[in-house]
RNA sequence: AGGCGAGUAGCUCAGUGGUAGAGCAGGCGCCUUACACGCGCCGGGUCGCAGGUUCAAUCCCUGUCUCGCCUACCA
């Protein structure tokens, strides 16, 4: 055992344990299993997708979570699975197909293209879910689904349908947005606004039909003037009052159209209080015109280039029709002017391209009654957020919520199940392709073109993966879910969408908590990207530093971080894991290296009832108090979805009081020279330092499961032990090991030790020199304790001798005086004590004493305080200033005898 | 424009109605036989600013400044 290698090394360890953990099925959640179920559907990450530090946050709370519930006995079940991705597949296909042959998705044709994304997805497609393996990720692998598989597939036409017969879904002409890029429409959740875009505010003049005069008009889109259908004004503007019902002569294309008055569109305070109307191109535009019956007429194709209606710009791109339409405009001497103008542009959430709002006909999903279930259930606490602000925030969007166009333009998704009649144009939406027509029995019937919203699919997610429609035993065990966690910036997309479907659907929230991480930014609070050449790449940090330091790093720094506020990640974060699993490491090791002799059943038998079939010493019932209140805290913290605060308790508790003192205040006992009484007496120490390394190691697991096993397996247990760490019980706190005079008298003697060694430290006392410590006490009862414990003081403190007193001759010759809490500390030293330095010292805390017992007396005199503070604050206080009191009067005596 | 949130140690962040904590960084001293990926010690904060409530405010309220995010709009 005493061979363990020095340093930690991650490499071996953990490629043999994940193995070992799927070979013996851990990972599995069994529908049938008699447990109470904890289960979580991971967000499906795109095939495209590799992991980066998002997934690795994510997924490394959901793998702390599942494993700390499957060791406290739940029915655990975390379910893994890969979404197709539309756009975004199409997309890298599409590229690669050009780069390998040179050949666009039209070149191949829809089936053809179809196929070779397929190909595609079998080959890359898991790559990201190896990637989770990597990470230890607790999955269960045999559910594992991919939202266009048959069965997954199955569930979202059967949703189409049902939304189509309920009225949910209609298809209908509607501006939507365009992506002339991608060649589809998307919604409004997949267009992003650039803040403050500096563009042009362009003003034209458009000539009154009659010859009486021009209007002049602002626009950010010259282009759209081609397209336009009315001037607006504001019926109150007497600037333009006059106008109102006179047509205008379009300057380029045969039209003539009115000035009308709508109050609703004009801002009379704005530009110069006219807007032009182009119904098939602006959403309010659009608005205006069905108020006023205005045509709308489309200028743009699906490439972004102008249509015949045009006229003589017919064919150019937008950006070209836009130049030329200024250059004509200003030949013909309409051009008024142009100013610079901040504004936000719409650009394609996949490929920035600058979307235009076009009109369209496109299927959408009604939403305000789907919505209305998901806003009284989240109001009734069915489902609640961590953190909570976030409730406010989906709120917010979910009373506003405007209908979703699902139809996308792509090939690459769930080709949408209606079918167009060629006789009659009627289209039928149905599960099964039709034989024929619904309305006139026609049997030509051509599959609607488009597929759906690729978040039309995710947002059964939680309810298809189990199984659903069919009412199976994984949806009766596992649905609704109980946790469910992700990135904030999907709280729309998908978070609020599945809550509307699992309750439409299955009658029940989808999930009971869902937790919302913030987003992965580098140490400065930039966004990690390729371009800046700021990204961490986990599998890089996996490699250098192993699972369990990456995983360790972000489990420290998931507080639940307020709205807008990011994690910032270095590599010094991961240093620091890296650090804090090479001490426990060596904690092992030592541990490891004093077994000898040790005998685990009969410390379990001599425990059994608790501790005082053993007999301990201070150090023992110490720790194994220390071991329940870490416990505690833990358990707790994750209770309450405190991630950091539950890696910080354990960190804490490992470094701090297991290392830091459990380990060397057992170094006198097992040291080979003890004497042979203390031999005998070892096993208690022992068995307190496993008990405490084996406690600590299962309280871990979930943080660091690689690590902790490898420990866990080499660490003595009595013969029942379970064959894994990742199946055996979640520490609880066994309340017969609380003791609170323990803990009191250990603090007490640390706090001693501490200040001994700050002595030490202060006098430059070497090491090697054993000192004299005298230690002058208020009380019997403080004499009695550390009379008790003067030898853990000399051992911890490197004291040759220490006397605790009442009062008594001040000891001859040089000496360092401290005080902590009410006891002095008086210190032998050798050679002279740096005597001015003392002083200094004495002096500095005799002023921050007489400030602190002179505010609190003040306070204690105030009559107020005394009559309305609650008894227990003043009894503290009292206490303190009594505390207070006697280290004054030690700080004074000390600085006498200076 | 509306909403949410943040301003606490050099940095990154916790935190509580009773005069503040962590990790890292910094300084000093140590190879004290588990660990130098370590040990011991030390320094460092009028808790953004101004008012108010309270016996008591870093924490609650109001205002204000700065920063971040979200939604909508921007002819």
């Amino acid at each position: 055992m005493s061979d363990l290698p020095k340093s930690y090394d991650p490499s071996v360890i953990e490629k043999r344990w994940y193995a070992e953990w799927m070979a013996r099925g851990y990972f599995h959640g069994d529908a049938a299993a008699p447990k109470a179920p904890f289960s979580i559907v991971i967000p499906p990450p795109n095939v495209t997708g590799y992991l980066h530090m998002g997934h690795a946050l994510g997924r490394t709370i959901e793998d702390i979570f599942t494993r700390w519930k499957r060791m406290a006995a739940y029915n655990a079940m975390w379910l893994p699975g890969t979404d197709h991705a539309g756009i975004a597949t199409q997309m890298v296909v599409e590229r690669d197909l050009k780069e390998r042959e040179g050949k666009s998705r039209h070149d191949l044709g829809r089936e053809a293209f179809t196929e070779r994304v397929w190909q595609w997805r079998e080959k890359y497609g898991n790559r990201i879910l190896e990637q989770l393996r990597v990470m230890g990720c607790s999955l269960d692998w045999d559910r594992t689904r991919f939202t266009m598989e048959p069965a997954y597939s199955r569930a979202v036409i059967e949703v189409f349908v049902r939304l189509h017969e309920e009225g949910l879904v209609y298809r209908a002409k509607r501006l939507i947005n365009w992506c002339v890029s991608c060649r589809t429409a998307l919604s409004d959740l997949e267009v992003e606004y650039d803040e403050g875009a500096q563009g042009e505010l362009y003003e034209f003049a458009y000539p009154l039909a009659d010859g009486s005069g021009e209007v002049v008009v602002a626009t950010t889109r010259p282009e759209t003037m081609l397209g336009d259908t009315a001037v607006a004004v504001h019926p109150d503007d007497p600037r333009h009052q006059s106008k109102i019902g006179k047509l205008i002569k379009h300057p380029f294309v045969a039209r003539e159209f009115p000035i009308i008055a709508d109050g609703q569109l004009v801002d009379p305070k704005f530009g110069t209080g006219a807007v032009k109307v182009t119904p098939a191109h602006d959403p309010n535009d659009f608005e205006c015109g069905q108020r006023h019956q205005l045509a709308s007429i489309s200028i743009l194709d699906e490439q972004g280039a102008v249509t015949a209606e045009g006229g003589p710009f017919a064919g150019l791109d937008r950006a070209a029709a836009r130049k030329a339409v200024k250059a004509r405009l200003k030949e013909l001497g309409l051009e008024r002017g142009s100013k610079p103008h901040v504004h936000a542009v719409g650009h394609c959430q996949r490929c920035n391209t600058v979307v235009e709002p076009m009109l369209s006909t496109q299927w959408f999903v009604k939403m305000e009654p789907l919505a209305q279930p998901a806003i009284k259930a989240v109001e009734e606490g069915k489902t609640r957020f961590v953190p909570e602000s976030w409730g406010k925030t989906y709120m917010h969007w979910m009373t506003n919520i405007r209908d979703w166009c699902v139809s996308r333009q792509l090939w690459w998704g769930h080709r949408i199940p209606a079918y167009h009649c060629a006789t009659c144009r009627e289209i039928t939406v149905a599960r099964d392709t039709p034989k024929a027509c619904s309305k006139c029995g026609g049997a030509e019937l051509r599959q609607d073109d488009d597929v759906l919203d690729t978040w039309f699919s995710s947002w059964l997610w939680p309810f298809a993966t189990l199984g659903w429609p069919d009412e199976t035993r994984e949806l009766r065990t596992f649905y609704p879910t109980t946790l469910l966690v992700t990135g904030y910036d999907i709280l729309f997309f998908w978070v609020a969408r599945m809550l509307m479907a699992g309750l439409h659907f299955c009658g029940k929230v989808p999930f009971r908590t869902v937790y919302l991480h913030t987003l992965v930014t580098d140490e400065h609070g930039d966004k990690m990207s390729k371009v800046k050449g700021n990204v961490i790449d986990p599998v890089d940090v996996i490699a250098q530093h192993g699972a369990d330091a990456l995983r360790f790093a972000l489990a420290w720094l998931t507080t639940q971080a307020a709205q807008g506020k990011n994690i910032k990640f270095s590599m010094s974060n991961v240093e620091d894991a890296r650090r804090f699993a090479n001490k426990i490491w060596n904690a092992a090791r030592f541990v490891l290296m004093n077994l000898e002799d040790y005998d685990p059943n009969r410390y379990a038998d001599r425990t059994a009832e608790g501790p005082d079939g053993a007999e301990f010493e201070l150090p023992e019932r110490w720790i194994l108090s220390r071991v329940q209140r870490a416990t505690e805290e833990v358990n707790r913290a994750l209770d309450e979805y405190r991630v950091a605060d539950a890696a910080q308790a354990v960190y804490h508790f490992i470094w701090d009081e297991v290392c830091d003192w459990c380990i060397e205040l057992a170094k006198p006992a097992l040291s080979k020279e003890a004497p042979p009484h203390k031999l005998a007496e070892r096993w208690k120490v022992q068995g307190a330092l496993v008990t405490a390394m084996e406690t600590a190691m299962r309280l871990l697991h979930p943080f660091m499961p690689f690590l902790t096993e490898e420990i866990w397996q080499t660490l003595p247990k009595p013969v029942a032990a379970s064959q894994s760490i990742m199946i055996t019980m979640y520490p609880i706190p066994d309340v017969r090991f609380l003791d609170d005079a323990s803990e009191a008298s250990m603090a007490l003697v640390q706090k001693v030790v501490s200040a001994i060694r700050s002595l030490r430290a202060e006098n430059n006392v070497p090491l090697s020199f054993r000192s004299r410590v005298f230690l002058n006490v208020a009380d019997d009862y403080r004499k009695t304790i550390l009379d008790g414990y003067q030898k853990l003081v000399s051992e911890q403190a490197r004291c040759r001798e220490v006397a605790v007193r009442r009062g008594g001759e001040p000891p001859v010759g040089p000496t360092a005086v401290a005080v902590a809490g009410d006891v002095e500390i008086v210190l032998m030293i050798e050679g002279t004590a740096d005597a001015g330095a003392e002083r200094t010292k004495l002096e500095k805390e005799r002023t921050k004493l007489t400030s602190d017992r002179d505010f609190l007396a003040k306070k204690l005199t105030n009559p107020q305080f005394v009559e309305r503070a609650p008894a227990a604050v003043l009894e503290k206080d009292r206490a303190r200033l009594a505390e207070l009191e006697t280290a004054l009067v030690r700080v004074a005596a000390a600085l006498g005898r200076l």
